[in-house]
DNA sequence: CAGGATCCCGCTAGATACTG
DNA sequence: CAGTATCTAGCGGGATCCTG
């Protein structure tokens, strides 16, 4: 007979991981994927590009060449762009695809795991957008107080 | 009459924020929202404390001390949380109440605002928690194929 | 107890230049 | 086109000491 019992297993399981514990590795990934870039590239890919011009109308998620990233990242350097990149293949959150073609063509792609990722974090950007102004008005209360 | 229309401003309304855009606020709004100290304070002021041992049984938004805080993300350093804490206050996501007991004592609150937040981001810290096996595993094979 | 103030180090973002 | 390589400045963040 197993020294420990299926209940016991199950209230292990049920702890494996908290984040709130600094050894345990769902920190580090935590702090991964809390990332501005991380961020932009899911929104990016789980919205199928560019938000569109007729607002409301999202796109589906698809997969994105690095220049077309690139550019709809505005500022992203060539460097924090791949480097994330390869983080999430490595993580098994996006998928890159390199056709032989001259040039070269690469694509990345979400995957099961990413697009579920993309569903708890598109909320973000949103959010961040719509509450923009609510915030900017709370700083200048806050600074105008602190004299 | 106005020079612009109704439908005008409600247009650009919607495309005002952008952080796609490198210069626009947003994008720096979601740097700061992008954080790991960031997802924890508000896990934790959002759940009420630490997760119940009793699962499932999540608590209620509630106020909590400096302290209690301190205990709860384990590893955090005096500099980040007041750091951390300050622009959160600031930004109008917390309410900071100092009671002039002896020894003093301090209290955060999420906001509305904060709690808006909070049920944005919730679900990342779960993910990172109940998906880090997944990622493990992607890990492995990724480094292994790499050679 | 709840920080403020400093010092300081490491890393890491960002710019630039080069390449298959 | 889609990167890699290299360098550097800046700052995130930890450690320490101090205070109301």
């Amino acid at each position: 007979m197993a020294t420990t019992t299926a209940a016991q297993q199950r209230a292990q399981a049920k702890v494996e991981y908290d984040a709130f514990v600094a050894a345990c590795p769902s920190r580090k990934l935590l702090d991964r994927i809390s990332s501005k870039w991380v961020t932009l590239i899911l929104a990016a890919l789980g919205n199928g590009g560019p938000p569109q011009l007729d607002a409301g109308c999202r796109g589906e998620p698809r997969a994105m060449r690095y220049s077309e990233l690139s550019r709809l990242l505005a500022g992203v350097s060539q460097k924090m762009l791949t480097q994330t990149l390869r983080s999430l293949e490595r993580d098994g959150l996006v998928t890159r695809t390199v056709t032989p073609t001259v040039p070269v063509t690469v694509s990345y792609e979400l995957t099961d795991l990413g697009l579920s990722l993309h569903h708890m974090m598109r909320g973000i950007k949103t959010w961040a957008e719509t509450h923009m102004d609510d915030v900017l008005t709370n700083r200048e209360t806050y600074d105008s107080r602190a004299s």
